[in-house]
DNA sequence: CCTCTTTCGGAAAACGTATTCCATCACCTA
DNA sequence: TAGGTGATGGAATACGTTTTCCGAAAGAGG
């Protein structure tokens, strides 16, 4: 019932030829072949429908034309616009991007690097700042990869020994309070998420330099899920017990941000009048929301194209690029 | 330098067991290898850190463990959704996810569909709705997948002869104008996308069936991109023209719904109050605009887990699924 | 006209794994 | 104790490709 796709073999036999023709009439190889045989084969493989097997082609080339990408949530927007980034530069490339996602558990990340490390794709990009403690594992298992020609490149998550793309999130962050200090705020609340994440563990540290700058220190600092419903969650509480003098939340990203918002809004306040707002990401949300959000603008998607740009070049430094960002005032911050 | 990583061979070896036992031991097979042996194996492999390479089990057994999956723009809000149900549902069933992306160009949806097919991958999942022109080159492509065994859902985009999972297009936007009448709106304008997309198309029918029970008809149609730019340029120039009487406007989706929402706000104009919009798909952001939008939920996440679970059933019948919608009213639709 | 090179086709080996056959061994039953 | 049965190990083959190697034919230079 089901008969079997068509293989080279069938297509050699449909043409005429030997299957080696065949495999030399249908993929760029060193060898050329006759125009007359070209023709008939190509013909024959239209004629069957014929798409070769790329599994058997990989093992028997011993690479693959894939990039594995890992993120934490592919529904959150900051993932998938690295992701989309990603995809770009892979196609432009040739390459067919395989994706697993995390659920930010490191022990599924190492699970997940495993299995990947399978599939010998050609690159491993890592997106999304991990958990520092079972690094170990991860490293070693990256390493294995490595050392059998794997390329791997991490987006957002120095200090591995790969190629990376990041950002300075505590210098973002320090311009940012810099720049809401200037705009007359003084009374500061941070929203952090959990500590493990090196990502947000920056950001809040750098916002609190700058603030020290200006001899000032948070007036209270809360800490909550890295998600929307985190944010909301941790605004509510926020709002519960009396936010007293507060005139600003910094949350460590804009999803958080979004979600601390709307909780104000819940309780009946209007964002940026009644209590200021700002958040890290620039995701596409923040111009969509009302005030429209002050925050860290972070080239998301061009993160992603350069991080398959760095695992695809061949150097021998595990290069860090480091690319700008820049505080974006907009309604949730006006100026008091 | 690079090493090669390590074969099942080098395992054997290291074990001081054939080949056959290694990959017995190694891998859920029928047979049964001795406790003794099987440790011999497990440790030897654990000493390599020896990942099977899954390209040769992949030819060797003439299947993979792979799901693929095709999306129009995966930092698109409703196909991200629907991408996290899909690779919810795959790691449930111990596959991975490959994915491509079409940026909504009809070819290369059939160029990536041939690609895909030499992955032979377990199933393949179609997710947003296709050009309606070239349908038979792409029809053939699957069902020549199809034939050599592979499986194939559809997300939304019913009309194909496999399993599809999808919602009640016109059926939704129907119920939204009942409601919207109901709020006392009579005067309504409709923001549709391309019309070759059938979702736009079927939206925007369903939006004047359900106005012309009441007796009422769309005052203006303007078709636009189907993206938030889309709708932003879209608004604008409805704007300019003088909006005359419209006291709604329907934008056939939520991205484009919001881009409309800024349009007014960068006119000066307060969503809700001034002029009141409705969307379509209740994506994440709908809440977060202010006004939150008022807009028909389709539950996308589900939608992916469900398509999955379909692909995978070994139904002779393709089924089709569809979804319940639910229209929610917001602030951005005040009763009037 | 003879060698030397180049071009091109096919047979066969290779890639890393799964699986089909045997062969061996222990154990059980009568 | 003979024959049957079930468990287990290994040699060999298969999977669908690519690639190496060899040989034949064709053209170039003397």
């Amino acid at each position: 019932m089901t008969e079997q796709a068509p293989t080279l073999l069938d297509v050699a036999r449909e043409a005429g030829v030997s299957a080696a023709t065949a495999s030399r009439a249908l993929n760029g190889s060193t060898r050329t072949v006759s125009a007359e045989k070209l023709n008939l084969v190509l013909q024959a493989a239209a004629r069957l429908g014929y798409a070769p097997n790329l599994s058997a082609q990989a093992t028997a080339r011993g690479s693959t034309k894939t990039v594995a990408l890992i993120v934490h949530d592919i529904a959150d927007p900051y993932f998938s616009s690295i992701a989309a980034g990603i995809v770009d530069g892979a196609e432009a490339a040739g390459l067919t991007v395989t994706m697993a996602v995390t659920g930010r558990s490191p022990d599924r990340e190492l699970e997940i690097v495993s299995i990947l490390r399978g599939h010998r794709p050609h690159a491993i990009v890592l997106a999304g700042s991990r958990i520092g403690d079972d690094q170990e594992a991860l490293a070693d298992e990256l390493s294995a990869y490595r050392a059998a020609g794997g390329r791997v490149a991490v987006v957002s998550q120095p200090g591995l020994p790969y190629g990376t793309v990041t950002i300075d999130n505590r210098r973002g962050a320090d311009e940012l309070a810099d720049a809401l200090v200037a705009h007359g705020y003084r009374r500061f609340a941070i929203l952090r998420g959990p500590d493990v994440l090196h990502t947000s563990r920056d950001r809040a540290e750098g916002f609190t330099a700058g603030l020290a700058r200006a001899g000032l220190e948070p007036v209270e600092t809360v800490e909550a899920e890295f998600t929307e419903d985190g944010g909301h969650a941790a605004m509510s509480g926020l709002l519960d017990r009396g936010r007293g003098e507060v005139e600003l939340v910094f949350a460590v990203n804009d999803v958080m941000a979004i979600g601390a918002m709307r909780a104000l809004r819940d309780a009946g306040l209007v964002p940026g009048r009644d209590l200021a707002i700002a958040g890290f990401d620039d995701i596409p949300a923040a111009v969509d929301v009302d005030p429209a959000l002050t925050t860290v603008a972070v080239p998301m998607r061009k993160m992603g194209r350069r991080a398959i740009e760095l695992a695809l070049a061949e150097t021998e430094e595990p290069e860090l690029v480091r690319l700008p960002t820049s505080v974006v005032l907009r309604g949730s911050t006006p100026r008091r």
